[in-house]
DNA sequence: CGTTTCCTTGACTGCCATCAAAAGTGGTGG
DNA sequence: CCACCACTTTTGATGGCAGTCAAGGAAACG
């Protein structure tokens, strides 16, 4: 296991913030810490490394306060009562991960690394810390949930009333938007999902996710072999999402 | 049009608020408001009354502020881009509206009385609101927003991976709960959404959800003609829910 | 009381889940 | 390096659930 906790690093200093190469800083959490006054110097924020396969946290295990993937990916897992398992949220650099554990003091879902990742952990202390923490990232926490809660709806409606073909196509412009929005190439990339986790998230079997892709290709709208995907036409992909 | 704003009122004052018959007061934001120091004496509490049809808000208007829904009830709606309309929420006495628009500082979606209602309004002045407002409602909004987000996602997992007869079944036991958690009768009660408004809320066709409450009535589940709803067998609704 | 909206039921179609099998991929150890 | 294994992906065949089209009846509203 080469998961490690580095001590404790004063926040505005070091190492640069993944937000660095980021747009909407305002939606930054990291950025937001590092611009409140004195008052939060109390405030530490925590490295951690994991490997493929391991776990942020787990659901049901009490909230230890808000991470920041620094590198790396992430998949969110929720496990219902009944033992199935479904994805939730695939995360990548500069993405927010605990979110959910605010309502209760313990997460929701689980956090599964899907590749050698890195993280900043902005620990929540006790019921003081809210007060202490300050009305930025207070705000800043805000406007994170309630954006949060934008992109579930708007996943609520691909599934809700979206065929198999554009849920898949959705997904794939999805990631590819994230990714040059975070410097990668917007045509080219490696997938970390399995087809079945894909399916999973879009609420589909991994067979139908296989045949979506097989006829997105013979569209000629992307070429994909395994995980390595690469768009060939943007627009008509944006077209088959029905975006 | 009966529409008409009573001049402000100051906050814990004058007429019950909605949250005294609920148990869970941590969640409540009148509750909350209430129970602030001096420094929110500025904060003006509005009420509003709309009659059955009438939109508190519209899709793309500017926030106004936190809602809450004293008498009557909601329904949101979400118009995409392409024309379609889809229900993305039910709301009734109790329940607060408007949390979408923090985000962007524009509603996301209208909400629309589904009878005549009465809502209280949390004016946000400006951006120095959430300074003014204390730490105890931005504590009391973003466990808000962090449960409606838990909310979200569970309608998801209903959407994802269950039967037109457990959505519709799931749907009909959430009123059920919901209604008597707010001291009406759990077992009988009347719907406020069309067939196709429930069918939109579940990703649904209407005619399906139809065929689904006529074969909850087969097994003697329930009983219905048109929107008044009876529950027979409350256990039997949830095993049919699949929770 | 008439008109409009809403609800129910039937018949048919199509999309996607399911079952099944073969080919491809990656990692491990001999 | 290669064989082996587990896992993943692809493709085919079949069936069922829910969408679609259609029409008659009930309820709500002015």
């Amino acid at each position: 296991m080469h998961a490690l906790s580095t001590p404790s690093i004063p926040p505005s200093t070091a190492w640069p913030l993944p937000c660095d190469s980021l747009e909407r800083d305002d939606l930054c959490l990291p950025c937001s810490l590092a611009r409140l006054p004195a008052t939060a110097g109390a405030q530490r924020l925590q490295r951690r490394r994991l490997v493929r396969g391991e776990s942020l946290f787990l659901q049901g295990e009490p909230f230890q306060g808000i991470q920041v993937v620094r590198a790396g990916s992430f998949k969110s897992v929720f496990h219902t009562h009944d033992g199935v398992e479904q994805v939730t949220g695939l995360h990548v650099e500069g993405d927010v991960l605990g979110l959910d554990g605010l309502a209760r003091d313990r997460h929701e879902n689980a956090a599964i690394a899907l590749e050698d990742s890195d993280v900043l952990l902005l620990p929540q202390g006790d019921a003081a810390w809210w007060n202490d923490a300050g009305p930025d990232l207070q705000r800043a926490v805000t406007r994170l949930l309630s954006r949060e809660l934008l992109r579930e709806r708007r996943r609520l409606q691909l599934l809700s009333l979206r065929s198999a073909e554009a849920r898949v196509a959705a997904f794939l412009h999805d990631v590819s938007v994230r990714m040059h929005a975070r410097g990668y190439s917007a045509c080219e990339f490696h997938l970390r999902l399995t087809r079945e986790e894909i399916g999973s998230y879009l609420g589909l079997q991994l067979e139908t996710v296989s045949r979506a892709i097989a006829s997105l290709q013979r569209q000629r709208v992307l070429r994909a072999q395994g995980k390595h995907v690469r768009v060939l036409d943007a627009a008509s992909l944006a077209a088959c999402a029905g975006t």
